[in-house]
DNA sequence: GGCCGCCGGATTTTCGAAAATCCTGTGAAC
DNA sequence: GTTCACAGGATTTTCGAAAATCCGGCGGCC
């Protein structure tokens, strides 16, 4: 079995790995929003040919991460704060709905991964500007977890895949979000309000709070939008 | 310029051209639910080399018409009751949604709009089952642009283009509730009812209409599929 | 008999180069 | 001075073949 430098995952493809590399290098910000995207570029980056690359990008633009021009290349989906607020205003919608059914349908066990998710998440430190950035992303492997621990036990897989789409692309524009220097909210009561209610079945104060949260969140980088957009 | 027996699209790309002949036959059924696609027919049913066809796939696989197991090639995704109940559930949420803001935002000119499409859709015949597949191509097309016209005005790209989403996901279950011989409820009478109360500006009647439309349809199907699988 | 490992064909996946297309800047015509 | 056509280079897109992987069957071994 042949290994490459950069081994590609067990018994997956180049393809794939090429799409994780691209899709993280976005979500990132090492491929800036609107940047245009050479190959010679990302099969250097990827260390592979044309065509696992091509392949890759074609999956990320169907998922909205790039944008292909015909014959002139690809390049990374702008950001906007037309966008921002869309997104918000959908995750509203499909996560208030989502957790709505997790708290109708969960178990017992639901609970269980729901304060497990929450523990782990809270454990982590998260004080200001100055974390290591290995910590952040920790954190916000954690925060994702939750979050798809809330909505677990809703019982739609296409909800479920939805929400998920949507977080993801929120990310990018979560990632404007950290530095943030006043952080007067409390996220973290926020999150165990979430979790309390929702765990306690009072499903309309959960989903209320759900929602209220996000559009804070969203209040927050709207605010950085204006004050001149980042870099 | 040089042109191929099957043109491609006038500045196009044949990556796009077997994307749209590839999910063009997934949606028709030419290509089964479940069935293993081998790129040597597929590239003879396009026309061109490898490359492009193994593009068109994978954008299809993001989208969720193909299934890819890596190294043992792409099969079209599979059809089930499951799916199309939560396809349907959905729809009834998000459209349910986009309807209720487009009443909201909508103005003269999306009535008009409303209005215009669904003569468009009414003044094809749609009998019973001996009817051309053209002219029930026609319809369908008449349909979807109807549906597409009422959601139009509700200011949310991201949810529009959910609703497309899921609309064409439908699609492949549609196809088989036109083989229902007793078609007992008048789909034309439900479409005309949300027209009329939509424009009426009676938001939650007219959302109401729109989510028992999609339920009628989902159980229309929902009995096929208990009556043993079709084909 | 049942199970494991290996061989050969079928298929997918990737490569490197050729073809097609786009972009830039230069120069001629008006 | 402006516009337009058109080379020349850069870049994307596609091809055909090579490499890698999978599947099925055969033979040896326990």
């Amino acid at each position: 079995m042949k290994e490459r430098d950069e081994a590609r995952v067990a018994g997956g493809t180049l393809a794939g790995d090429a799409y994780a590399a691209i899709h993280r290098a976005i979500r990132s910000g090492e491929l800036a929003p609107g940047q245009r995207l050479r190959f010679a570029e990302l099969q250097s980056l990827c260390g592979m040919s044309v065509t696992p690359v091509r392949e890759a990008l074609a999956r990320l633009t169907a998922e909205g991460f790039t944008i292909s021009d015909d014959h002139r290349g690809f390049r990374v989906a702008p950001l906007s704060l037309a966008e921002l607020r869309d997104i918000v205003a959908n995750r509203r919608l499909l996560e208030g709905e989502a957790l709505r059914l997790s708290i109708q349908n969960g178990d017992a066990e639901w609970e269980s991964r729901v304060l497990a998710a929450h523990h782990l998440m809270a454990r982590v430190p998260r004080e200001r500007d100055d974390i290591p950035s290995a910590m952040r992303e920790e954190w916000d492997r954690k925060h994702a977890a939750f979050h798809r621990a809330l909505l677990s036990a809703c019982g739609s897989p296409i909800l479920l895949d939805l929400c998920e789409k949507l977080f993801v692309k929120a990310d990018r524009y979560r990632r404007m979000s950290i530095s943030i220097p006043g952080q007067s909210r409390d996220v973290a009561r926020e999150h165990e309000a979430i979790m309390t209610l929702s765990i306690e079945r009072r499903t309309e104060p959960a989903v209320e709070a759900l929602r209220a949260h996000y559009q804070n969140t969203a209040d927050a980088v709207q605010r950085l939008f204006e004050d001149g957009r980042e870099d």
